[in-house]
DNA sequence: CGCATTACCTGGTTGC
DNA sequence: TGCAACCAGGTAATGC
């Protein structure tokens, strides 16, 4: 699933094959996947036609273009969202959502997106905290890869919410970029229990849980760095090499690589969470 | 207001 | 073999 790492790596695909690139045509085959433009798909594909794509920006997980006319193509991959760089003639992706056509005749773009979690839409920017962002961005907190982010300021932020650990790990209005996956690891990393209060944390223990998912992401953006070659951009987020460098999430009764004790797996958000049963141990009353 | 829960999606896998 | 149930999970809306 595309977490930080995964869409950084689009981000920089994408920069290098459409920036500086003229619009000459959109499609828009499914309307779900342009639902976030308030004003439909035909305006959206008017307000594209014709715009220079300038630059490609990203902040946690989301990602946008930005257009000389000042607003952005605003994207979130979702869960399966995939942004490929393809020539114009080859056969349609089973999952094709939106093409973009360029006027130098060269390789499209294109957003499939399987389960259509994911979207694209044309922004206005507005300016906060010194950052130029898409409005549906501005409650979006600093990821931990942006120049400006400030860990004590993250580590407060951490500290002053009331709820679990991990559940604070994954609001991205408190910290950017961290998924279901890089909560896991860096969890594990420093020996906590999802279920920990965050209030109850002290300052360096949060210190070293948010730098460890600033490791974690940045070890596995070095590995995804590698997966797309001049006409393809991957963003296939399980893929790739870092599968083989988990520690925990995925690893349900495989041996724990500091301890050997199998891995368990717990529900946690309609969803699952791995931790090392005695590396990690639950915590005792959450009073 | 702040935190918790649920709806939104589809296709691959599992179990009967 | 067929089909239903389940699972993946980021985000916004809803609930308390």
């Amino acid at each position: 699933m595309p977490e930080l790492p995964e869409v950084e790596v689009v981000r920089r695909g994408l920069d290098a094959h459409v920036a500086g690139r003229t619009v000459a045509g959109v499609e828009v085959l499914h309307p779900r996947s342009v639902r976030r433009h308030v004003p439909g798909a035909f305006d959206f594909v008017g307000r594209l036609v014709g715009q220079t794509l300038v630059a490609v920006r990203r902040r946690g997980k989301y990602l946008w273009v930005e257009l000389g006319s000042g607003e952005a193509v605003l994207a979130h991959l979702g869960m399966s969202g995939q942004m490929l760089v393809t020539a114009p003639d080859a056969p349609p992706e089973k999952h094709l959502r939106v093409r973009l056509r360029f006027a130098d005749d060269g390789p499209e773009l294109r957003f499939v997106d399987q389960r259509t979690f994911g979207g694209l839409s044309v922004e206005e920017m507005t300016e906060v905290d010194g950052a130029l962002l898409p409005v549906p961005v501005a409650h979006i907190a600093r990821d931990p890869m942006d120049p400006s982010f400030s860990l004590a300021d993250a580590v407060d932020a951490v500290r002053r919410k009331r709820s679990e650990i991990k559940r604070v790990l994954l609001d991205q209005t408190v910290v950017s970029g961290i998924g279901n996956i890089y909560a896991d690891e860096a969890l594990w990393r420093c020996s906590l229990h999802w279920a920990r209060p965050a209030d109850k944390l002290t300052r360096p223990a949060v210190r070293r849980v948010l730098a460890a998912a600033t490791d974690v992401m940045g070890e596995a953006l070095q590995v995804g760095g590698t997966s797309f070659d001049a006409l393809y951009v991957n963003v296939n987020g399980q893929s790739g090499y870092f599968d083989r460098a988990l520690a925990a999430y995925g690893r349900e009764g495989e041996p724990c690589r500091r301890c050997g004790a199998p891995i368990r797996r717990e529900p946690f958000m309609n969803r699952s969470s791995f931790s090392c049963p005695r590396c990690q141990p639950r915590p005792r009353a959450t009073q």
